[in-house]
DNA sequence: CTGTAAAAGTGACAAAAGTCATTTATTTAT
DNA sequence: ATAAATAAATGACTTTTGTCACTTTTACAG
């Protein structure tokens, strides 16, 4: 990872305007500056695991993460990726509870570490990051409603469709406009659509030979997002 | 649906202790009570539509209502169960979005309508309530990255299950102890569950013949709740 | 009441998706 | 550079779940 001698204090951290904290007043910014814990997690590392207690919520300013469930019987559910500007581990701080996903790192990333007394403190001083807070809880509950209705009633193939277009709205794409910028595994696709792996391997090829998209390794280009769109059948 | 003239105030509601207002000063109570809006709407009747503006939020103080996403295809997906006590319209409201879901009730229900103004007023001013709010609304997140976790991964029998658990758990039993105490078409229990009309049919009557549970008409009892979770196979 | 519509229930079948075994390719560590 | 481990890919097969057509039962308006 390269080292950002500028981006070691929150004031110019490149996520400064980016994050929730955007509006937060410069004297809360300071003490977030004054306590933060910086920290760079290599890829495959885990920030938290499901189960433990939080002490605070993680500020991402360069990276990405996945969080994600184990379901019963121990295969992994993606429930969301994080990328730079976002927090995370708010939820269950929140909530009071433990943490009930894993974070890990999909590529190095660096992440401050705010402690929790400060970050209620601020919250319960600025109702306007409180209400910044609740909408982010809105927007991801929002989210998450939709995607439980899909997985109740979209085959298979919508659903990795729509996958792979929600993580270019995500992460975007590298310089040459076509690539996911982010390098996920079958299995971590999988994970994300609530397939078995051998079904994504499979329509990712049937999505290649269709001419939507390209596969090269982990690379993945999108070449026909419209087809893509009009597969994954999103009405709303 | 019986008259409550107690009921008819804030400050009498009989779930004044029992909603996300319990813990709200005197002054804030009086506000809402003087700017609140009653109704009863009848079983079947939309309190709002998925698509609509929110313009406030609703507090159930009797009744029961469904809120529920329309899938792509116009299959209905049910996203919560309301009971009296709980408020309704929030998530929308605080991500400054239409109502992403329809809300009907499921049997007479009465409901007071909070202005947004004054609800957000009161937010702003008392943190506590906001805090229950971020709280409130990261249970919910909660229980929808848990239900899309199992929708993924587990099979409708232990889905049907672990719904029928969680309809005693929202709702509970009639006096006899062992009924639900909720009526409920063979239609929205499959789209609690997620799954189709005829496949929860099918397995009612499986867990029926199991002696899990007994039918009459729309009254399900629960006969052997131990049995029942050990069918859901729930790990968490 | 009673006819009509809606809901519940059932069976046969088709489609979707998962599992398992095996091969091939790609990483990774030494 | 190369062996070993891990990930990707593929085929055959099974299981699960959905769909459609139909019958029976229940609810309800006139």
């Amino acid at each position: 990872m390269t080292v950002h001698p500028d981006n070691s204090t929150c004031q110019n951290c490149n996520q400064r305007f980016n994050s929730i904290f955007c509006k937060a007043n410069e004297d809360h910014i300071n003490q977030i500056n004054d306590q933060k814990i910086c920290n760079v997690y290599k890829k495959g590392q885990t920030l938290f695991n499901e189960g433990s207690h939080p002490f605070g919520v993680f500020c991402v300013s360069d990276g990405k993460v996945k969080m994600s469930h184990l379901g019963d019987d121990g295969k992994e559910q993606i429930i969301r990726l994080v990328k730079a500007g976002d927090i995370l581990g708010y939820r269950a701080l929140l909530s009071g509870e433990r943490y009930s996903a894993s974070a890990e790192a999909l590529e190095d990333t660096q992440v401050c570490f705010i402690p929790r007394d400060l970050f209620v403190k601020i919250l319960k001083l600025d109702s306007n990051l409180a209400f910044d807070m609740m909408k982010l809880l809105s927007d991801e509950l929002h989210r998450a409603e939709v995607k439980l209705t899909h997985l109740a009633q979209k085959p298979i193939r919508e659903r990795l469709a729509e996958t792979l277009l929600f993580i270019k709205e995500t992460y975007g794409y590298e310089p040459d406009g076509v690539t996911l910028n982010v390098r996920l595994s079958r299995e971590d696709i999988a994970n994300l659509v609530g397939t078995a792996t051998e079904s994504a391997i499979r329509l990712l090829s049937e999505f290649k030979k269709d001419g939507m998209i390209d596969l090269e390794g982990k690379k993945i280009k999108i070449m026909q997002a419209k087809e893509l769109l009009r597969t994954a059948n999103i009405q709303d």
